[in-house]
DNA sequence: ATTGACTTTTTGTGATCACAAATTCAAGAA
DNA sequence: TTCTTGAATTTGTGATCACAAAAAGTCAAT
């Protein structure tokens, strides 16, 4: 149990902003209003400030100056700028991870991978996004560099809002998970190379999927 | 000419302590206080904690919740997740930069090279350092992905402090220049495995020569 | 001298006000 | 209607005050 005792309110409201972030709750698009999130977290304008100011820092919100903030809206190129960086790094960390696995870990992975295919034989696209982005997320969790781990999660914080709306409108196949499947065998057989190869191919297939229904 | 009308306070002193970062004029472990850099600035306490908090969330400075920002102080461990990170990077962004040099940015890129090695056999460490920041960061400038972009130059500001710091009482040896030249001939063949070499073999080099120096 | 508790000062965080720039809205002209 | 124009409102930014927590300083006791 990590002792998060949220002390500061701009943490606070830095965490929920960037869960709302990630679970596809922010349009893209979207303008946030300062005064308006102070409303609805019952804070003052000062901590929403900060928790903004930050989220832009980190490249999860945009901003021009003396202009509201706004979830970016994802070009194209944009997008597969950010999955090429990822195509970088994601692998290189699950090959690190692999060895660190605790047997819990493991187990837990193993689980999220079930889940994501049960949730894509009954269409739940919400359920697999939430399966996809804890399988990945955990597993980078554990490669012992936390350098590598903050830069894989702010590339996941700005993929976060159209990954999770190009999916609710679209018909899921059960090819998805297929290499979810092909990870988790290389993760039974600790094969790092062919784990790096799985999540290589992973966001590969899901990025081409999602990059020609961009602008 | 790119309009930095510079239209915020706290974009000034961010760009302010961003360069002092990169030039080492920040000792790591000294402490920023918010009221200091004010008064230093000749600004209110606010733009000053704007800033601070935005190179906070760039991974430039560190601050415990209600203590003090202070430059970090890198360990070795930490050193090389870092470069680690940057192996990953760099070298990629220096082959998708390649191509898209104009004459201009190759000549200019040829003149630091040479800037570098007078430098070398001067002593002059602050005119080496200079060029080589100068030299990668110009080259990457040209990758045509922002994103890519972005994330190496948050790394090269986290390693700048302790960067400057080490070679300042160090001796400096003419191999220091010898990737620099090898970057340079693969830039002239049109090269690019050769110039990600190149590259990795330059920051697999200096980084070496920095970690033992390290706590 | 060194450690410990206590007091004083410093410092980050939150709240509120002021203001200029940006946005929105409405009315009028084509 | 569609576009323009100008007033009215909203909104980000900076300044200042208040307060609690942390740091620094003080001094007595061992």
């Amino acid at each position: 149990m990590h002792d998060d005792s949220e002390a500061n309110r701009q943490l606070q409201v830095y965490h929920a902003l960037r869960q709302a972030l990630l679970d596809g709750e922010l349009q893209p698009g979207q303008r946030l209003k300062i005064r308006d999130l102070a409303e609805h977290y019952a804070a003052s304008t000062m901590p929403v400030r900060a928790a903004l100011q930050r989220l832009v820092a980190e490249g999860a919100l945009r901003s021009a100056p003396q202009r509201s903030v706004q979830v970016p809206v994802l070009r194209r190129e944009e997008y597969q700028q950010l999955l090429s960086v990822r195509l970088a790094l994601e692998p290189m960390a699950a090959a690190q991870a692999l060895p660190r696995l605790t047997p819990d870990e493991r187990a837990a992975l193993g689980a999220l991978v079930q889940r994501m295919a049960s949730a894509l034989s009954q269409q739940d696209a919400a359920g697999y996004l939430r399966g996809n982005a804890d399988f990945h997320l955990r597993l980078y969790r554990a490669c012992g560099n936390p350098v590598l781990l903050r830069l894989i999660e702010g590339l996941w914080l700005q993929v976060g809002p159209v990954f999770t709306q190009l999916f609710n409108d679209q018909r899921l196949h059960a090819g998805l998970n297929a290499a979810h499947e092909a990870a988790w065998k290389a993760l039974q057989a600790d094969d790092s190379p062919a784990l790096a190869r799985a999540i290589h191919d992973d966001l590969a297939d899901c990025g081409e999927l999602l990059a020609h229904l961009l602008p």
